[in-house]
DNA sequence: TAATCGTGGCC
DNA sequence: TGGCCAAGATT
């Protein structure tokens, strides 16, 4: 099966419908690109925009986040949600001013080395932040390809095959390659989503093998989310939005949701968020990690 | 490989 | 209204 041409449809029109995201300024910097990235991390881009900027006049380079406690990370971090993430971003921060002099790596396998950061996210930097040529994947991506090339309504699980298939998307020389890696996602973002595509508007529609096909239902492998109500995560989140809000006061293990229904799932969800770093225990006080 | 990990908006 | 969804990474 030959690949028909995606690159050049999705140039044009990414040049015009492109949303105008702060990470998307000609001098936004790696450091700020890699911030959005971790935040980005499963977290809706409207929830993002505004605590990046805060973030970002607060610790303008990684060195400043490195000198403060993980503790202003994690409170700073607010309600994005998977605190962990700012945990791991601090710590980056840290092995960035350690092994990099500061300076944001530009090889993916040195970025891969960070902590927090993935197959993803690696790339996303290399690509957005310096420009150079890899293949971008992110859940959008996967989708817009499962449904162009592979005819499908819903991509498979995330695989190394995925890099191979947006690597063949990608033109050549190293200009195009950003665009039309964040084409691909923009598209996956705007039209070709998950719920009630708007193919009438797709600019690959006439090459889409799942339209060709019919949009056959091709069947759904993913798995439903777990319940949240009532779930250990929901129990760690509240205990986590009593730590911030006291912090920099530690906060009574005993008080720490003192209502909360199930006292045994308080304690797991205590001892959890210590075992993750999250929190630390001094004395029978809880308080974010000096 | 599969489970785990927050939070909030949308339909 | 409740399930689905959101620029993933780690273990």
């Amino acid at each position: 099966m030959r690949m028909p041409d995606l690159a050049t449809p999705l140039i044009a029109w990414f040049r015009h419908n492109a949303r105008d995201l702060p990470w998307r300024a000609p001098d936004f910097g790696a450091w700020g690109v890699l911030v959005s990235e971790f935040m980005l991390q499963q977290t809706p881009v409207t929830r993002v925009v505004p605590r990046l900027e805060e973030w970002l006049t607060r610790w303008p380079t990684p060195a400043a986040l490195a000198t403060e406690p993980p503790a202003e990370a994690v409170r700073q971090w607010a309600n994005l949600g998977y605190p962990r993430r700012a945990l791991w971003l601090h710590r980056a921060a840290v092995e960035i001013a350690e092994r990099h002099g500061g300076v944001v790596p530009r090889d993916v396998d040195a970025l891969l080395a960070l902590t927090g950061i993935g197959d993803y996210t690696a790339r996303a930097v290399a690509v957005f932040a310096y420009g150079d040529r890899h293949p971008v994947v992110d859940t959008n991506t996967r989708r817009v390809i499962a449904r162009a090339v592979g005819g499908c309504a819903q991509p498979n699980p995330p695989s190394p095959r995925d890099l191979v298939a947006m690597s063949t998307l990608l033109p050549d020389g190293d200009d195009d390659a950003a665009v039309v890696n964040a084409a691909a996602m923009e598209l996956g973002a705007l039209v070709c989503t998950a719920r009630a595509p708007r193919c009438e508007s797709c600019p690959i529609a006439d090459r889409c093998a799942w339209r060709a096909a019919g949009y056959p239902d091709t069947g759904d492998t993913r798995r439903r989310q777990a319940r949240y109500e009532g779930s250990d995560r929901q129990a760690r989140g509240a205990v986590m939005k009593v730590l911030r809000d006291a912090a920099p006061e530690p906060v009574a293990a005993m008080t720490a949701i003192p209502d909360w229904p199930d006292p045994r799932q308080r304690d797991r969800a205590i001892d959890s968020l210590i075992a993750d770093g999250l929190i630390e225990a001094s004395d029978g006080l809880l308080h974010l990690p000096r």
